[in-house]
DNA sequence: CATTAATGAATGAATGTTTATTCATTTATT
DNA sequence: AATAAATGAATAAACATTCATTCATTAATG
């Protein structure tokens, strides 16, 4: 009866939200600044969210579902080979950060705040991809049965997040992220996954 | 003439900045607040530093600054060893990370902060103490000549903190940090930082 | 040795700005 | 005309920063 609500509108503040937040950072951000980059109204905002860091949760977690997912769908077409997995897995992250490099940051500033972490639900999920992904290691002998969850948990993905912002945000203030090649690190992960510990 | 400044106010100031910022994030901690844990005046806090970032800012650099200088006296102490040096920087981080659980958190948030760069003299000096690892790492075959400066700062610096602060804070919501042997990890950076690429 | 003047440390109430959030109003769609 | 989307000025709270004032210490003076 009354007018539909414009789909574009959300995008358009997710975009602006997270260009403003890698662009200045969370506690430089605010509501008016995504307002005007989204050009929308900022009370509109919170007819969507209920404030800042709820707008920026939600954002996080969408980011994470489907980081999730994209593991999920991996574990299902590689039952048997952790190689397999992780070198999609990896080849995913370099595109990522190529083709949407603010999207990419974004969610790498979020995993390093301690002030936005995963919703019971998201962990439980997560384990259990883990636990899975693990169970094809053992299976496959790819992975030593000494590596817990949290070993796996960060060589897989944190491992490679951390060290393809590293290429472009460095203390030598270079950006590096261009001969970026996902054999290499797939190699070092699967040696340290490999070795009993 | 006057009565002498009180040291212990500046120590006063400096770590309840950090804890404030370790229990808040930076988006959340406020001038006030650090006043308020530190028993000194929010006014005092700007004859000492130019505001909130400046006060941040010498606080993180005082801390890089530190590591800097651990890496120097352990290349000097060390020329002919990567594995001895990996081994007691790696040991020192665990250690901190143990003894001054906020101080280390406070660094590996401001590491991951990008408003928050080094100075162009702290990148030069970092700069050069890498040149000089690679250079005993060439030397004694313990660096494949194919590493660059990225692959080992990062490796040798980032891979280390970032587990550990993973140990700590990671998507399981459990903390890990008791067990944290530093042989596993100066083997897998050995292990990598020998491999061509 | 006692008193006073000078100095700079330290305070915290006051100020003005920024910011999140609300809500009365307008606008578009069916 | 009815409905809900969307606006943005208005509000109130939070905040960084300033500055007039107080306080502690030291040196000079008698």
């Amino acid at each position: 009866m009354a007018r539909q609500i414009d789909n574009g509108k959300i995008e358009s503040i997710k975009n602006a939200t997270m260009e403003i937040i890698v662009e200045y950072g969370i506690e430089k951000t605010t509501i008016a600044m995504i307002a005007k980059k989204s050009k929308v109204s900022a009370g509109y905002l919170y007819r969507l969210y209920n404030g800042k860091d709820d707008l920026i949760k939600s954002l996080y977690y969408d980011k994470v579902k489907a980081l999730l997912f994209e593991l999920q769908l991996l574990l299902e077409q590689h039952p048997n080979s952790v190689a397999k997995i992780l070198n999609r897995l990896v080849e995913n992250r370099i595109t990522y950060a190529k083709n949407e490099p603010i999207a990419s940051k974004f969610f790498y500033q979020l995993i390093h705040n301690d002030n936005f972490i995963l919703t019971p639900e998201l962990r439980e999920q997560n384990n259990l991809l883990i636990s899975r992904f693990k169970e094809i290691g053992i299976k496959t002998g790819e992975i030593s049965e000494s590596k817990d969850h949290l070993e796996i948990q960060y060589h897989i993905i944190l491992y490679v997040v951390n060290y393809l912002n590293f290429q472009k945000n460095n203390f030598f203030g270079i950006d590096y992220s261009k001969n970026i090649k996902s054999e290499y690190l797939v190699n070092n992960i699967l040696t340290i996954l490999k070795k009993d510990s």
